[in-house]
DNA sequence: TTAATTTGCTACACAAAAGATAGCAACAAA
DNA sequence: TTTGTTGCTATCTTTTGTGTAGCAAATTAA
């Protein structure tokens, strides 16, 4: 559950997401995030930090070895969302 | 990423995982989910229940056939947890 | 050397979300 | 008719996130 806890967090799986395609610096990681605040950005790069999943290296932000094994669980999702959200029905601007 | 909104909100994951286990009823799920206050189960119950996760049946509420579906990518994790849980250095309470 | 830029981040005020607790209406059993 | 359970709402406090400004260090350019 303090797995599910960290990552139900806001912004917790979009930074990993992101940060799947490679380094990147916290600016352009902001924005990437749809323009999350630097407050939370920052806090969640550190939980992320403390939590081993990220690091920071020659090119801003990066997976961990560790960070990059759990990205390999969530990669699945990224497809499977396309069929969901396929199927609802229009709820957001219908 | 509007899956990722949805699931990185407070409890949703651990919603998720407890109806994995079978149908249960509010009172038992809100227990299950380390006494998680009623205004937040039941608003996190009706956003799954738009999103077609979970539904209510005849004893209680339970996944869908979707909810289903996104409880197979997500078990992996139960695993994973354990590992990533034991290789950090105990910053909880050592 | 000086003057921009860029970068990571903090401060602060405001808004939104979550937590805690009380309690009610509907139903079931005794 | 009382007792108990269940799903849920109301209300309040606390926590978390947002928006924006801006600073100090590093980098680039003149």
């Amino acid at each position: 559950m303090a797995l599910f806890d960290l990552l139900g967090r806001s912004w917790a799986l979009g930074i990993v997401w992101q940060l799947s395609a490679g380094p990147m610096t916290f600016r352009l990681l902001q924005e990437r995030c749809e323009s999350v605040s630097p407050t939370v950005l920052n806090r969640r790069l550190r939980e992320l930090r403390e939590s081993n999943m990220i690091e920071r290296g020659e090119n801003g932000y990066q997976l961990t070895p560790t960070g990059q094994e759990l990205f390999v669980l969530l990669e699945p999702f990224g497809d499977w969302a396309v069929k969901w959200g396929e199927a609802l029905p229009e709820q957001g601007d219908a």
